[in-house]
Order: C-alpha cells, then sequence, then structure tokens
DNA sequence: CATCATAGAGGAGGAAGTCATATAGTGGAC
DNA sequence: GTCCACTATATGACTTCCTCCTCTATGATG
C-alpha cells in the first residue's frame, strides 16, 4: 500500500516559511535567493528549503507589516540583489513565533502520544474493551 | 505590540484534523458530533476542537479513500447519527502520520533551537560579527 | 414553539507549490 | 569581438490544500 497521495505523507504540512526567514535575517541581511541558500544548507528546516516564489512572497507581506525592510544593492558583479533586514517590530514578531512554536510542538508531542497509546496496532475486539458503540451514552 | 492578527500567534497553523480523527477513531466507532466533543475534551488536541464543518469534510474525504466507513445508526433517543469506523488502511494511514508528525516535531525542534542561538535578541552591531552585508562573497 | 443534537453545503481566506517571465551579468564557441 | 547559453535574481499568475465561518435542514425534547 502506498501513500504517496496522502496527506500522512507530511505533504501538505505548512513549512513555516516566515519564521525560518526572520530567524536567519535575525542573524544580519540576506536578499530572496540566498535565503533559499541558507535553508537548503540548514536540512534540518522543515523538508528542505521551501520555493523560491514563497520566499519572496513572505518576504513582500512581511514587509508591507513592517518585519522587514529592503533596500537595492548592487555589487561589483552580478544582478542587483534586494536586501532585507529585520526590524525591531520583526524581531518581536519572532519571539512570539518562539513561544507559539513551542506550543505547537507541545501539542504535536501530546498527539503522538495518543497515537502511541493505541500500540500495539491489532484491531480492537468488536464490542470489547473500546468505547461503547457509536458514542452514546446508552447502547445502541 | 499586539500580534492579533499576525501568523505568528499560531492562528493559521495546521490543526491536523484528519490524523486526530484517525486517532480517535482507532479507539472505536464514533459520530461527528462526538468527534468534536471528544476533542474538546482532549484541550490537549492542537488549539482544542477544530470546526465541525471540517470534521465532516474531513470524514467525507476519508472515507472516498477507504480509510473509514460509516453506517446510520438510530438510537432509541436522539436524531440518527452516522457512525464511523476505521478501516485497516486507515489504521496504515495512521501508522504513516505517526512517522510524519514524530520527524516534523523534530523539525520544529531545530527551528526552535535555532531561534535560541540567537539569544539574547539584542541588535547585532552592524557590521559586527554579523553576516557579511548582504550575503555576497565580495563585500559590497 | 423554542431549543438541542446532528448533519451538511458553500464560500472566504491563508499557506505554499508550479509554471512562466524578466533582466543582468558571465563565460565560452566561433 | 559577437552571439549564445547559462547563472543569479526577482516577480507574477494560477492552483491546491487546509481551515474557518455562515447558513440550512431535520428529528427530538420540553
Amino acid at each position: 500500500m502506498d501513500f504517496n497521495d496522502c496527506p500522512c505523507t507530511g505533504r501538505n504540512l505548512t513549512k513555516l516559511v516566515k519564521p525560518m526567514v526572520m530567524a536567519l535575517l535575525a542573524q544580519g541581511q540576506l536578499h530572496g535567493y540566498a535565503l533559499q541558500q541558507e535553508m537548503e544548507e540548514k536540512a534540518s528546516f522543515i523538508q528542505g528549503a521551501p520555493d523560491l516564489s514563497g520566499i519572496y512572497r513572505s518576504l513582500k507581506e512581511m514587509e508591507g507589516q513592517g518585519y522587514v525592510e529592503s533596500s537595492w544593492v548592487t555589487c561589483a558583479s552580478g544582478p542587483a540583489k534586494r536586501c532585507f533586514t529585520l526590524t525591531n517590530e520583526g524581531r518581536a514578531c519572532l519571539a512570539q513565533w518562539r513561544e507559539t512554536l513551542a506550543v505547537y510542538r507541545d501539542q504535536i508531542n501530546e498527539l503522538l502520544r495518543f497515537i502511541d497509546e493505541l500500540n500495539p496496532p491489532e484491531a480492537p475486539a468488536p464490542g470489547g474493551p473500546g468505547r461503547a458503540k457509536c458514542g452514546c451514552a446508552e447502547n445502541c
């Protein structure tokens, strides 16, 4: 049985692009392309680097909210780059993300523990130790 | 500063409705309404119970994929209920979810550790120990 | 009749992916 | 030197998936 198209593979889990971008920008300014490369390097980041379009989209939104600022930089070589820096508001937002993600991780842990309680995953005897049929108070 | 409308509050994080539903159904059959109540009880579940519509939608999809089966049950009292049970395929899918979620949790942990490395979150001295300006190889 | 318990449809909106395009420099084929 | 292919960089349109909110329906129940 293969689950290639099933969300249980994690295909559709959110990649948390914004907090990742903010975390990277907290270490110094970067442009979009470089952000993606940094993410690719840190394989620990959620399922590898997200799509470039997504990174630019996030940057644009975050700039609109005042979390990052950008300026064009022309280097001696290579095309012009748009460099982003994290503002103080962005830093505050990142701090909030940290709290949120810690809670989220704990909740996923709870869910995992709940799933593990079902081990061994043999079919529960019908009418056995499981829950009353259909979840009614009465036995119907 | 308040982040009420900011995704950093976790408002928009996925609630993992399907694995939660499957985990609950693994313990015995339930109908949609009862599923929501179970989730509300276990406050540890992701940010409380998800919307009822979402639960029904998930159940419908999962039934189409063969992960759950349903049958109408009429009790002595109360309106008819549509009770769902987890199939063997659903059990396999849940097992896959378990692996996926364990990885996901670890990746979130990595991200959190990465954010924590930035502590204390004082502004890095400009041109200081941070990364080269704009991420170029040269200093531009 | 008002309310509860239960089931569902429909649409809005956010996150992220794919595909397509634009533009500037770079390095080689000739 | 000129043309061409390729890399680096930025951006837009369209699509999918997930979740939420609102609205409707229907059979108890009091």
